[in-house]
DNA sequence: GTCTATAAAGAGATAGAC
DNA sequence: GTCTATCTCTTTATAGAC
């Protein structure tokens, strides 16, 4: 399927939300006649779903190659932090749409994606919980919680991020990773 | 209006997004007829704009009271942090609507509700404003990040969090208190 | 305050020509 | 691969009785 027909439902997808997004308003935005539509796609919810799988399967395989060109369990959540917010903030409207709108997938689709996302989340608490047994990362917060903690602080962060302002992902991706590791706590010698 | 109305309607907004949810939906909930529904609300948007002002002003007073009742810079952040945890967390629908669904309001209510966001996130900023001028949070991550991050870990916890199961939303306040204040890393003396 | 009935508009999707 | 034309269904909202 073209990229750009992606591309352009992502960005109304994300803009004014699946439901509310028309096929009449997506094929303006391409140029297009509404019928055209539908030699590409069978139904709206296709754009949708094709959505979910680039973002998921594109997000996992940056953050495995992140993570995996690094070995100290420390430099391993740095790399972490790095890839996934990177690819979500360099493709914001196809993981914005990901993120929030998996409710209007079919309930099979659905439960798809959402194996695809526990793929990624089993990842993530991985490289936590070796990270643990190493003794770099607390382990009285179970790699559950500091999993969860973790996505709750990089995702959210696609409502607010604007990629024309002067933070850039990989300064944010600076600041997160020391919020993170070291916390909010003013601390007498930082390490 | 009817308190009943607007949790049904906050139900189903949160469930299947609120461009998705019919008002044939939103009667059969109530168990009247559509047209009913039209005697307690002009238009189906008027239900999410007073969620979303519910939520707001609920929020607000509540993070407001907690804070307000200790003053050392570090215990009004975790009073802070409880305060907007349990409202969220004990009110899921209304606050889940309010924070997905801004932009199915008009571009009139919708800066009105920003508004009101706005003053509660100025609030938070303050706080951690004065936290770090007494030296209790660090100076070197600017208030607004450190602001917009806290945000970001206490928010999505909505997407997740399970009202049924072990977790309460005083012991995850617990866990997220110590992991934005303290971080992740291991320490070798936690104070 | 709730009902039945219906208006009026907009939605997703298809047929068939080019 | 895109077009014009159209079908069919669902949507929000209103009229007016009770």
């Amino acid at each position: 399927m073209a990229a750009r027909l992606l591309g352009t439902a992502a960005e109304l997808f994300w803009r004014n939300g699946y439901a509310a997004t028309t096929t009449r308003e997506l094929s303006e935005g391409l140029g297009v006649q509404k019928a055209s539509l539908y030699y590409h796609v069978r139904k709206k919810e296709d754009l949708l779903y094709s959505i979910c799988v680039n973002a998921l399967t594109n997000i996992l395989s940056r953050a495995r190659d992140e993570v995996s060109q690094v070995s100290l369990p420390e430099e391993r959540i740095r790399a972490l932090i790095r890839g996934h917010l990177t690819a979500m903030l360099d493709d914001k409207d196809q993981h914005a749409t990901m993120l929030t709108e998996l409710r209007s997938l079919t309930p099979k689709r659905r439960r798809e994606i959402v194996s695809l996302r526990d793929q990624y989340e089993r990842f993530i608490e991985d490289v936590i919980r070796d990270a643990q047994k190493a003794g770099a990362i607390r382990a009285d917060i179970p790699a559950k919680i500091l999993k969860l903690g973790l996505l709750d602080l990089l995702n959210w962060a696609i409502f607010w991020f604007d990629g024309n302002g002067e933070l850039t992902p990989k300064s944010l991706a600076d600041d997160f990773t020391s919020l993170y590791l070291d916390g909010a706590k003013r601390q007498l010698q930082r390490r």
